[in-house]
This record gives structure tokens, sequence and C-alpha cells, in this order.
DNA sequence: CAGGGCCTGTCAGCGATTTGTCAGCCGCGA
DNA sequence: TCGCGGCTGACAAATCGCTGACAGGCCCTG
């Protein structure tokens, strides 16, 4: 899941980071309205979490250029507490939700989790393609019921490709979500990702479509 | 998706291309005003790149051209840097973005993406000739419901047959588009791989004009 | 601060698939 | 019927993706 965290408080925003990227989102960073609004109108990110009070250009603004443009990625909005005159005008540009400043990490990654989860249209918190089954709240995947041990890049793959079932994913779209901007990687990286995690799976929990893509799920030729 | 770039600097539009096209678009160049004036006017392009300063025709004057004659797709068009007045002009000549020269890959090709998928939904996902279906979403070719098997280069020759359905295309046309600038390889490989393709989709899928060229759909002969 | 373990990227080799090439055949159009 | 452009099946080359081994980096622990 690929996350763009909008905030001007370099020291906040580095906390926030750490602790979204340490619950296996791969997080991005705006410090300003401008760069924000750049990166939100061009890339594709899983949500937003947008702090309002921002230089060069407001938050509100952002989010409305945003939603004028079809951008409906959810925004997880960042209010001081109490202001009410934010949050009805947040509602009216397109926040989903709202988190009053200050706040626990706790409830933070409680609702990133629960904006995520409505995104995707799957209600529920797990997702099961035929034996696999993939918790996102516990982040934990099981085989045939047993857990097993994934690591939060093999977590993150499964969790793209779930949140896909049935869709040839290509591996540049996975190389974006996985690594975010970063394209160094050798493109062999991806490929031993995906050994790896079919070693824990089973070979038939992803599958192949040479020259395009990966897949889980069922997907005719 | 595909895309026309209009550039005269054949240096810069070789380079340009190529990023494009590792970036999974189909790319076609025209260097002169009339060229792209008349390439935008006739075919179906995702996109259009238009660089202002041509030869034979003003940049300007193509666009307004284009949609003087109800021609909407998304154009970005490549600036100086700073020229204010170019970009009121183009405001009003229907350009949807700007660029300022020079410019980063990473922020055309970011450009790039956003003003396609603001104009999805504009255009249909699937294409319908006869029994065949092509699904450019899903990248996935079907006869009479029945998914087929392509490999990448066979998709690539369907894919564009059938976004000219009902047109001639020659051979030349067609290896330039599957192969780009590399001529190096026999003209039997294109037979070959419409062989393959024959034998897949069906023998009346692709018909010949011999000593012409290859098509789908009707044709006025 | 050193040592060890885990995670992940890189490398090299292998096997399968895809694609190009060749040679001969077919059939259209004159 | 003839000749040429296009078709086809077989084979060879190139490419792609997989895998096991290895190494650097990071974190934890003693």
């Amino acid at each position: 899941m690929r996350l763009l965290l909008v905030e001007d408080d370099a020291r906040i925003a580095s906390d926030v980071a750490a602790v979204l990227t340490a619950a296996g989102y791969s997080v991005e960073t705006a410090s300003d309205g401008k760069e924000a609004w750049f990166l939100g109108d061009t890339e594709d990110y899983d949500l937003v979490i947008l702090d309002l009070g921002l230089p060069g250009m407001d938050g509100m603004t952002v989010l409305k250029r945003w939603r004028a443009n079809d951008r409906h990625m959810p925004v997880l909005v960042l209010t001081a507490r109490g202001s009410w005159a934010e949050r009805v005008e947040g509602i009216d540009a397109g926040a989903d939700d709202y988190l009053p400043k200050p706040f626990q990490f706790e409830e933070l990654l409680a609702r990133v989790r629960a904006l995520i989860r409505r995104s995707v249209g799957h209600g529920a918190a797990t997702i099961a393609i035929g034996p696999v089954t993939i918790d996102t709240r516990a982040m934990r995947v099981s085989v045939n019921g047993v857990p097993q041990a994934l690591t939060p890049l093999e977590y993150r793959l499964v969790s793209y490709l779930g949140h896909h079932r049935d869709r040839i994913v290509p591996p540049t779209e996975l190389q974006e979500h996985l690594y975010g901007d970063d394209y160094s990687r050798d493109a062999n990286a991806l490929e031993a990702l995906v050994a790896r995690l079919r070693k824990k799976l089973g070979a038939f929990a992803i599958g192949t479509r040479r020259g395009f893509g990966y897949y889980m799920g069922e997907h005719a030729p």
C-alpha cells in the first residue's frame, strides 16, 4: 500500500512516516502544498494523510483541486482539535475522515487501515484467495489456516496482489507500489521476491503471465 | 495507450519517444506541423505531446485546427520556460497542460499519466471486431467470449490493428510500431507473427490486401 | 562495540517460451 | 500458366523469468 503523507513539520512528518513504514506501508512525503498537489495529481496513492496548515498552497485547496480533477483516493485530514469550521469545509471538499491533533499513533493507524479497507470495497478485513488468506488488520497471511511468517516486503506484495485479485499487475506497477519512486533496483529483485513468496505460499498462489505481469486468483489466459 | 509526439528536433524526439515507449506507451511521432495536423486529425490518439516551435505549420495553429474539427484528445504542450504569452494563448487554443522546456523525463511521464487518467472514461476500454474482443485495460483478447493466450508481441499487433480498424495498415507501419526504428529483422518476421495470430484468433480475424497491408474489420477495397 | 541473524538486492546459470529465420509451398492476379 | 507476394511448419536464436547462492546492510543482543 502506497501512502502520501503531507505534513510541513519535518519532525512530525518523519515520526509519522516511521510509524507507517513500520506498519508495512510504503510512504512518500510532501512538505508543501504545491508538491502535495502535484504528487497527488500525478501518482497513484492508496491513501493520503493531509495536514491542513501548509505553506505554498492551503491543504483544503489542494484537496479541492484533486477532487476537481477526479482524484478519488481516500484522504485522511489532520485538523486542529475542535475546529468545526474546518471539518465542515473539509466534508464539502471531499475528505473521507478526520483526526484531531494531537493524536495517538495507534488511532492514526486504525483509521488508515479502516479507510484503505473501505476504499478497496472489501468490507471484510480479510481477503481469501484459494487456500491463501490475507488478514489485513493483523498483517498476517495464512495458507490452509496455517499462519506464515512473511517479511514486510513479502507482505506488501501479497497484499497488493490480493487487493487487485483476478487482475494482471504489470511489474512496473508493482515496483512503483513496493519501492515508491525508487527505480534503482534490478528488475530481478522483484522476481526474487516472488520466488521467495511462492516458496512460502505454494507455487500456485501467484501466477505469471509472461510478458505481462503477475496475478492472484482466477484469470482466464 | 497510443501517443502522438510532435517534435521537430530529431534527437529530442527519439529520446522522448524511447522514454515513453519504455513506460509502456505506443508512440508515434511527427516532425512538422502539417504531418502533425494530418495525423491528429485522422488518427485516434489517447494523448498528444505538442512542441510549439515547428516548421511547416505553427503548433498553436495545429492545435486550434484540431479543436475546430472536434478533436478533443488531451494535448500536453511543451513551451519555452516562462513564456506566459504562449501559455495564455494555449489555454484559449485548448491545451490541457503545459510543460516548460527543458524538463525532466520523470516530470513528463508524471504529467502524461495524469492527463491520460483524467481523460479515461471518455473512450471505450474494449474494441469489438466481429467475434474478436480486445480489452485494452486487461490486455486480453477474446474470440466468441473465449479468452486467448496471446504473447506480448501478438497482443501489440492485434491492439494496433484494432485501434486502426477498417483501415489497411502497411507492413512498414506495423514494423515501426512493433519494433521501433529497429529494422534489423527480416520482413518475414511480421508474416510469421500474423500467421501465428490467425491460428489463435481464426483465419478471418485479420485480412490481407495484397501489396498494401493488413487490416481488421471492414475495408473498402 | 562485536557478533549473529534476518531481510533483501545482486549475480549467474538454467529451462521454457517467445520470436526470428529459413526453405519450400500456395494461390492470386496478369 | 507464370511469377511474385504472402503463408506455413520446422528449427534456431534470443529473451524472459526462475532459482539457489551469496553478500551487504540493518537490527538486536550480549
